[in-house]
RNA sequence: GGUCGGGUGGCCGAGUGGCUAGGCAGAGGUCUGCAAAACCUUUUACAGCGGUUCGAAUCCGCUUCCGACCUCCA
């Protein structure tokens, strides 16, 4: 068995924008957090893409014998969505949009978000706190920052202080931005006369009469600033310094420059030692969002309800589909790109299936040592999904030569074989045999199938033709495909 | 406007100073009652122009096109 012990893994931070060594604060541990949805809305595919990609990550760390606590948060208090000034989220304006309680909007989308995470065999993270359940420890954290003199109170609200921050520390380290440049590119927002200077962010917004999610404070009835929950709740779970924080590459700056800041001024040293951003899925080459509505709602590439799919595509199929991209890489999704990851996928699959009925030989004349080194050098650099997947694909020519007998397996070899190619298929990956559509009535369906294709070939062998084609035609109407061989007739629907 | 990233064969998509990525499609073959499927083999490339180098798609410069962030966003 593999271990963490016998790898080195690289991962690309973003804090240096290279590749580095992953050493881990407590030996054989890992924090890492992960921001997640806001849960105002049905999440789309991109959103879909940014999960998977750490459900990769931390599926591998686990797969080296990592004990990983992952913490993935629901931001359930809206970010504000116009003006600071206006100070409505996106939470409250939704809820008055549909004559709901903010709580039955976070409750909906949060159900959604869930079942589409588990529909696409996501593993749930260890820990998934709310913004609402930790409203206490927000407030401390932001009078921590007030004490620490970082952050200053103004009309019932509190601003971070970024240019006495700067002074001190180096605000932009995660973006590489230099703050004087940042001060010359701000817009000029509106209103802003509570804020010392126009870089300065909300801690703590003072709520509006008619703001619907308020909550009591020291400085006045509001709600938190959007950085203040992923500092409170990662630190509350992972401590003050913890070894991986992810997102979304369009939070790299401010989101997470904020998050860095907000620790930074708490604890005087930085948070987090590795900062990773999973890239964009972009839709006819823009980035997917919810605002702009350029976008794939990940229940519509299962149903194959929207204009730019030509059919349905299993959650399975979709996964493979994201993961022959690297997760640093824009990716476009496109229905031609996915048709195409739909064939490769059923043809590793097929291999899976034809791998489990091999039996082993005297000797080995294929490298089984040599191809897994080649598997794990691919996920111990950056977690390179399409260098393993093309190393998977390797391994299915190795599995149709043995079928073919034109290779052989030791028997060490051969359980080497089938463990490493499982482990990576189904462990790491996340990709799943079962189909999503007939669950449950599996056994009588096959067994059904399996007695059509016996009939059809006793007709076959009495050169009934006409039998035998009316039964192959009408199994392939119903969507079952019959696959003959030269010793059996399989089949997949 | 500022900061940053990218333009790879018919399509998707890795990678790298000299050695086949891979998938899909295409071509040839095996198998087959037929068809399909499956399997085996296989062609095509690095945006443009300069420069560095024995050698660059890979490094440098310029041009051009695209995208992300700078404002809520995965």
């Amino acid at each position: 068995m593999s271990t963490y012990k016998d790898h080195t893994l690289k991962i690309y931070n973003s804090l240096s924008n290279q590749k580095e060594i992953f050493i881990p604060i407590q030996e054989g541990r890992v924090g890492m957090y992960v921001c997640g949805p806001t849960v105002y809305s049905k999440v789309h595919l991109g959103n879909v893409r940014t999960f998977l990609s750490f459900d990769i990550i931390y599926r591998y760390l686990l797969h080296l014998g990592y004990k990983v606590r992952y913490v993935r948060n629901i931001t359930d208090v809206g970010h504000l969505v116009d003006d600071m000034d206006n100070g409505e989220d996106k939470i409250a304006k939704k809820a008055r949009l549909e004559q709901l309680e903010p709580m039955e909007i976070v409750q909906r989308y949060t159900v959604d978000f869930h079942d589409i995470l588990q529909k696409f065999n996501l593993l749930p993270p260890s820990i998934e706190p709310t913004a609402t359940g930790h409203m206490i420890e927000q407030i401390n954290v932001i009078q921590h920052i007030i004490d620490k003199g970082y952050a200053y109170e103004s009309n019932g609200s509190v601003y971070f202080d970024v240019v006495k921050y700067n002074e001190d520390y180096d605000y932009g380290v995660l973006s590489h931005r230099d703050l004087m440049h940042t001060l010359d590119n701000s817009r000029a927002l509106d209103g802003q006369s509570d804020k010392r200077n126009e870089q300065d962010f909300a801690l703590w917004k003072r709520a509006d009469p008619h703001h619907i999610m308020r909550w009591p404070s020291p400085w006045s009835e509001g709600f938190p600033g959007w950085h203040t929950e992923c500092t409170t709740m990662s630190t509350k779970y992972l401590g003050q310094r913890f070894d991986i924080h992810g997102g979304g590459m369009d939070l790299k700056f401010p989101h997470h420059e904020c998050e860095i800041a907000q620790g930074e001024a708490c604890t005087g040293h930085p948070p987090v030692n590795y900062w990773l951003h999973a890239n964009m899925l972009t839709l006819n080459g823009k980035k997917m969002s919810k605002s702009s509505g350029n976008y794939i709602l990940p229940g519509e590439v299962l149903s194959g309800e929207n204009p730019v799919l030509s059919k349905a595509f299993s959650a399975s199929v979709t996964r493979f589909f994201m993961l022959q991209t690297h997760y640093r890489g824009i990716m476009d999704f496109s229905n031609d790109a996915i048709l195409a990851a739909e064939k490769g996928y059923e043809r590793l699959m097929k291999a899976m299936d034809v791998l489990s009925k091999i039996e082993p030989g005297n000797k080995s004349t294929l490298d089984i040592a040599g191809w897994e080194a080649k598997c794990y050098e691919a996920m111990d650099d950056d977690f390179n999904t399409p260098i393993l997947i093309s190393h998977l694909f390797e391994g299915v020519t190795f599995i149709n030569h043995l079928k073919d007998k034109t290779a052989t397996l030791s028997t060490t070899d051969m359980e080497r074989f089938c463990k490493t190619m499982s482990s990576f298929v189904f462990d790491v990956l996340g990709l799943e045999v079962k189909s999503d559509v007939y669950n449950g009535q599996v056994e009588k369906l096959d067994g059904t199938i399996s007695l059509l294709i016996e009939m059809r070939n006793q007709a076959r062998a009495d050169r009934n033709f006409t039998l035998s084609d009316q039964i192959r035609n009408r199994l392939t109407e119903l969507g079952i495909k019959l696959n003959d061989t030269k010793d059996e007739t399989t089949f997949n629907y």
